[in-house]
DNA sequence: ACGAGTACCTGGCAGC
DNA sequence: TGCTGCCAGGTACTCG
């Protein structure tokens, strides 16, 4: 569920809350949950203080004041949510009064992991058209493959790919390769506009209410969603379909009549 | 070496 | 109503 957005607006929630404040737990409640985690990365976070909370990607990650930091993935289904345990929490983090608890029904999320090698912040200086047009021209890989690598840019997923996609009128399925310096151009600017207008929105809630931030509210962008989980194009009207076969194991929905 | 496919999990929902 | 199968916002592995 959380790509980019959702993660930023966690982060955004938890920044003001967390900051300054000594970790005094720091627990898996489920076990089987995380097993991937570094070992001891959570017992060396006790009794730290929390110097800040940034995001890279859709990863969270909270600086902490013996130099260390702890980092949070929350996969497909996870959720921050301040207080309140319920029969999916699998971990929780206290820090002065305040109480954070991870829920995770698909336990695909993680706790303490490493940071894995990633691609340029999308809204960062560093993402640049040409560094897009470089990446996507090494592969024949479908474009919207090599956009939710999060080796190429971090932070995108299935919803962004293709409302990306969608704006900058290229199929999904198109090979990165075949993708030329002015739509490449293009992509660059529909992706930095899709993420900053979600970004400002508070991220998508869909009909299924999955993403809530860690106080409980939904996000507004999916009010401007044209084309995921969508009959028709929002913008343009036109039937949307799906590629023949899913890209990186999703489904790639897309406007016949714009998208070339 | 690259890229496609699959495993990891559970819950919700459509269809029979 | 109740079963079954299918699908889901992600990542990381294996295999050809």
């Amino acid at each position: 569920m959380p790509e980019l957005p959702e993660v930023e607006t966690v982060r955004r929630a938890l920044e003001p809350r967390l900051r300054g404040l000594t970790i005094s737990a720091c627990e898996i409640r489920k076990p089987g949950f995380n097993h991937k985690a570094l070992p001891g990365a959570l017992r060396a976070a006790q009794g730290e203080t929390i110097a800040a909370v940034r995001r890279r990607g859709k990863y969270l990650i909270l600086d902490l004041s013996n130099g260390k930091n702890l980092v949070l993935h929350l996969g497909m289904s996870g959720r921050l949510s301040f207080g309140q345990n319920g029969p999916h929490t699998r971990f929780v983090l206290r820090a002065g009064s305040v109480s954070v608890a991870f829920h995770d029904p698909r336990r695909f999320g993680r706790v303490g992991c490493a940071l894995p090698l990633l691609g340029p912040e999308p809204l960062s200086p560093e993402f640049t058209p040409e560094h897009l047009f470089r990446a996507l021209k090494k592969s024949r890989a479908g474009v919207k493959t090599l956009l939710m690598d999060q080796r190429v840019v971090a932070g995108l997923g299935n919803i962004y790919a293709t409302e990306a996609l969608y704006l900058a009128k290229i199929r999904p399925g198109r090979p990165g390769r075949r993708v030329s310096r002015a739509e490449c151009a293009a992509l660059h600017d529909a992706i930095v506009r899709v993420l900053s207008l979600a970004v400002e929105s508070g991220g998508s809630t869909l009909e299924d209410e999955s993403f809530l931030d860690p106080a409980g509210n939904p996000g507004g962008f999916q009010k401007f969603v044209n084309v995921y989980g969508r009959k028709a194009g929002r913008a343009c009207g036109h039937a949307l379909k799906a590629t023949p076969k899913p890209l990186a194991g999703r489904t790639s929905l897309y406007c016949p009549q714009c998208q070339k």
